[in-house]
DNA sequence: CTGAAAGCGCTTACAG
DNA sequence: CTGAAAGCGCTTACAG
């Protein structure tokens, strides 16, 4: 037995009340329509419709305008803690004009996310936002081929001519690396994230480019297959088991340098003592830990907001070229890192 | 000018391609209707389905059915720890069973909270979970008067009758107390939430009634706007400004906590030699931070998942009394509490 | 400025 | 088991 909902107040109910057509209340009710009805007219139908209670269906008016005001959002987990405020970026830009924004969580994989992109379709979401892009990614290539538009934010693909905001990895790795040489560390490893995510990938190759330009030898690369901590300590085991005459470690993200210190603590190193460590992200708390990570800072809340702007652009059918937004990083020195002692 | 979208395909080029009417389409493709057609034509039109792409108009099948397959959260601040596990809880129970959720960042101003639920209800969102209740929460009786199916989570209201995913705060309260007590502490501070919400409220009361069981004074409490770091640290020097023979401070929350020992470490005050302080929640990373904070867990996905489930047995029609589900809290010790000193 | 009509893509009694 | 029709609540050309 289904519940029995009370029937919802509708336009005609307006219209009777008001002694109008129907089409005229919903004229009356449309920002870019009022116009067209008389003062008159609009004031006594808001007036109805405040008295009723009515707001407009936006499902009804969804199918018939072939448009949904919402947009999707993929990303891999909101509890991994990059994600939040990338998200309230998102919403908050969204909302402001009236969009409404469906997330969904793929756990980077990609049946959850194709199951996702169906349900959203299935939604008429007008453009997709995704944090979940691989360097190639048949999903981005769906929605491309179906001509859902779509923005990547944080990470993006290989290919050209996709819309994505994302940040100056060069800008953040030499920052980083700036900073390592500065405290006079000169064999540095590096601890990357998935390479088939272009932010694992272009950080490990931005690494070893910048290395190589100092001359210093770029051979202590180990990637991670996740950007989390249980791989970040997996991966620190297997580079020292490898090699142990680094004095400072540069991580992919925030993750994996905890994950990182996780392996130094249970193997009794210190950090910054024995080895200097640094994350990416600037996730939130980091200025709490002991020791107090020295990271990137990734913009993540104005990633969102910018993301949105693109999608809502390109949705309002401003069909210029593909933008690709590439947002500065900026270094935050905390106290994981410190004068090389070997 | 508006994008061009490409058309969709239809219900009808699906009953075109195998030569039926829409309507046996529409039945075949639906699980429960499914079997009052003959297998063949259901082989027939699930072939077609796929081989056209198609995927059912969740938009047009909500105006039809009169119901749509998403459901409402509001929360104060996705950005604030103690959320992303609660929606994960609930994004995972929801699109199990088909449910679609939309969440809507309310800041706590009850002007956005009511905007947001019009919005949900323009989607015709079968029902509402809230984790923004106040004690006495006008949104809330409105969902009541509208008929609209709605479970609070973590916060209550006051008044009986509303479905409820909720913790046992005297539990969680008492095993702090227990846990300082057993440690020598006898002049105990309590920096509590805000009173208008029952989790700010009832951690209080618990609070002062349980020192009263044991004779203890109750008169070091202090109460915040905001669960909120830069709240706790104002309430802890206000706490202080009063009096200064505690030495234990039981705080209404993580964040709370937070600020309480920022607050503390710029006066010099040393966690837990000084004073040793306890959270709530068990928010992410606590462990990692130092000192470590004492706190309460709160099984924050769980209550996801529990609040949802119960979401959608009253959507489904299970309509037996209003339930109040109250988890159990676990205490777990880490190094921000210790023998009292003084 | 306003009305009447058609239709968005589905679902579902009602027939047969 | 299947079809034909009506209708969910809107919006929008088309008339006037």
């Amino acid at each position: 037995m289904k519940r029995e909902r009370k029937r919802k107040v509708t336009i005609r109910d307006v219209a009777d009340l008001v002694g109008v057509h129907h089409s005229t209340v919903s004229r009356a009710l449309s920002p870019d329509k009022r116009d067209k009805i008389s003062p008159t007219v609009v004031k006594k139908v808001e007036k109805a419709a405040k008295k009723l209670g009515y707001y407009r269906n936006i499902v009804a008016s969804s199918l018939k305008q072939n448009r949904s005001f919402a947009v999707g959002v993929l990303i891999p987990d909101l509890m991994n803690p990059v994600f939040p405020p990338i998200i309230r970026g998102i919403q908050d830009t969204a909302e402001a004009v009236g969009y409404t924004v469906i997330t969904a969580n793929t756990d980077d994989e990609p049946e959850k996310e194709r199951d996702a992109l169906r349900m959203m379709q299935g939604r008429s979401i007008e453009g997709v936002i995704m944090a979940t892009a691989r360097r190639e990614d048949p999903i981005v290539e769906e929605c491309l081929a179906n001509d859902i538009p779509v923005v990547l934010v944080n990470r993006t693909v290989d290919r050209d001519g996709v819309n994505a905001v994302v940040l100056d990895e060069n800008y953040g790795i030499r920052s980083v690396i700036d900073h390592l040489m500065s405290l006079k560390h000169t064999r540095i490893a590096h601890i990357a994230g998935p390479q088939h995510t272009s932010t694992g990938f272009q950080r490990a190759k931005a690494f070893s480019d910048y290395l190589s330009i100092h001359n210093i030898p770029t051979d202590l690369v180990e990637a991670t297959n996740k950007f989390t901590i249980e791989e970040g300590r997996r991966a620190f085991r297997r580079l020292l088991a490898r090699d142990n005459s680094f004095s400072a470690i540069v991580a992919g993200n925030d993750l994996i340098a905890l994950g990182c210190m996780d392996a130094m603590r249970d193997m009794g190193l210190l950090v910054p003592e024995n080895i200097s460590i640094t994350g990416y992200d600037d996730i939130l708390f980091l200025e709490r830990m002991s020791p107090a990570l020295t990271t990137v800072l990734v913009p993540k809340y104005e990633m969102g907001c910018q993301a949105t702007k693109t999608l809502l652009g390109i949705i309002d059918g401003e069909d210029k070229a593909p933008v690709v937004l590439r947002m500065q990083p900026r270094l935050i020195v905390r106290n994981s890192t410190a004068l090389a002692s070997r």
